[in-house]
DNA sequence: CTGAAAGCGCTTACAG
DNA sequence: CTGAAAGCGCTTACAG
């Protein structure tokens, strides 16, 4: 009953535990005949190796830990999409940390990469303002991490990092509507506490500056990265008395409620309000209208996010910090029409 | 730079290891005196603990596998909600493995169990029919299990799980159909190779029969549990020569794909075609019209199924197999018009 | 209340 | 090609 250990298998097969565990590990140093022997008694005793002791012994787990704001949206599902792949192909299990959309502290961080359980760190999380030497202060210990998509402060450029150019993706998608005609303009930011959406905030104020339209004092709204969040924003938004003809939104899930927001007060999408997403979510093509939006390239997000960090981790140095960018594109879909003079 | 250990604690503080440890994990049992010199030197040296070596040591990694179809559906995202939170609360992290909606053979699940990656593992996934045994047998090691929801072959019983009660509640949605004069009512199942939305099935064939209405050839469509898939499913049925009036999906995200594609075939919902969905996902309601569903308390069923999967890992002895049946609930909203006759 | 010592299951130089 | 032995960092009876 008890689990069979290599010592079990060594007595067995009759030769010691180091020649059954190169057999496991480097079965080229082993002759053939004692491979077989040995292979035997594993096939009969069902041994498998500890997996506990592997580690441990070999200071090495296998797991890679995933920050994120939230596993329940779209977008980050589909960057774990591409994280996973690799981790797998890899053989690499993850460990998931949910922030629930709140700033890590240094105590956080640092409490994670105390704890040895990972390689590795991806951050898809925002974190707070802090020295980029926090990490390896904290006893002495540093864990490669990689850091995906805008979810860091900006101060923050000493690890490397894969993501979107957040700040020309937003300008882009506000010209796009200026483009139109549009003047009154709104944006819906994602969470006071977070930085997960200032960089998208901050190319919206600067092409509206850039083309001289003034932003209204509560057009720039919090819509809590969550459906009832931006639903409550949007109803502040109509009922403004500068009310705006276009809504920008920090990404596709406020879109989302926006919209609904919208329809519930009886005005017709993109005739009397024009909506702009950001992510490009599954959803995105099936929403009523379809909804126009920035594409981010997510699963490719995770993918060479995650190449970084095995590299850091197997090959033990530094990949360098410069960000990658990878490409945005702006997707016209029937959100947003020409503003009607 | 090499990582601070037990021993440099010890040295420090003029104690042995043993100590070290025992103020660590039985403060009680140390003089006042001596913890204080320990808490200094530990605060001094910035250790802890490498939890690599503990888990090895204990026998125990206070992590926990979880096994789901996908990430991505928000309906899983919400159970995870309910399984994370009791995790957090009691020290154990998460270990997540997405089976992408395949089903997991007794060799994939006999893997994780053997790997002692875990010290227990929650089930969503569906598994092909086997044994109740197939665990214990290799190598003689077994596992906690808890099954959650209906991802489960129902010849496997001999595991504790938490579900609502699926037949019922399809069959719930379907009456109601019937009730409102529907006669035509078709079915958009999950994948054929899983057993993720049997149950649904069983209880929307089980109403019909009941009912004494017949279920013609191609009704029964499948949806993939994607909105690409029931898209295509429900252009299949929109083409049907006996064209249904109601579709019952045995998913809200499928219920999505469904309601876009019919409304691009230029119907109306619900005045020339009903829908239903099921799981009450966070979307049902902002859909366009909002989507009636059979509500599942998801978030519940991760906190039940996780209290039970803690008390067998923790009290060391079975908390029986007898499932736990948490209630449902049809929710009316506007997907669903009573049949124009 | 504290220390010396054994041992958890592996891996890996080091000899031979 | 193979074995004896050390050691990874802890925890835990067992003495005292």
């Amino acid at each position: 009953m008890t689990q069979v250990s290599i010592k079990d298998v060594a007595k067995i097969a009759g030769v010691s535990i180091a020649t059954v565990s190169r057999c496991l590990n480097d079965p080229e140093r082993v002759k053939e005949n004692t491979r077989i022997k040995v292979q035997d008694a594993i096939l009969k005793t069902g041994y498998s190796p500890n997996t506990l002791a592997q580690s441990f012994r070999r200071g090495k787990t296998h797991v890679i830990m995933v920050v994120l704001p939230s596993v329940g949206d779209p977008f980050f599902t589909d960057v774990m999409r591409g994280i996973r792949s690799v981790a797998a192909g890899r053989g690499y299990s993850l460990l998931i940390n949910e922030t629930q959309f709140t700033t890590m502290t240094e105590d956080e961080v640092g409490a994670m990469v105390v704890s040895r359980q990972a390689d590795g760190i991806v951050l898809l999380a925002s974190m707070s303002p802090f020295g980029t030497r926090v990490l390896s202060a904290k006893s002495g210990r540093t864990l490669p991490i990689v850091v995906g998509c805008e979810a860091i402060s900006s101060d923050l450029t000493a690890y490397p990092s894969v993501h979107i150019d957040n700040v020309a993706a937003a300008s882009e998608a506000t010209n796009y509507l200026i483009s139109l005609g549009h003047r009154r303009i709104a944006f819906i930011y994602g969470l006071e506490q977070s930085l997960l959406t200032k960089d998208r905030e901050d190319g919206y104020r600067a092409a509206m500056q850039i083309a001289g339209l003034e932003i209204e004092n509560g057009w720039v709204a919090e819509g809590k990265l969550s459906i009832k969040g931006s639903i409550e924003a949007t109803r502040s938004l109509l009922n403004h008395h500068k009310r705006p003809t276009a809504i920008f939104c920090a990404n596709d899930e406020m879109a989302m409620g926006c919209m609904h927001e919208i329809k519930s007060a009886g005005l017709r999408i993109p005739e009397e309000m024009s909506i702009i997403g950001f992510d490009d979510i599954r959803y995105a093509e099936i929403m009523d209208p379809p909804l126009t939006t920035i594409y981010q390239p997510a699963e490719d997000i995770g993918e060479r996010v995650m190449y970084r960090l095995l590299y850091e981790i197997e090959e033990g140095r530094s990949v360098g910090a410069e960000p990658e960018i990878v490409p945005h594109r702006l997707i016209m879909r029937r959100s947003v029409a020409r503003l009607a003079i």
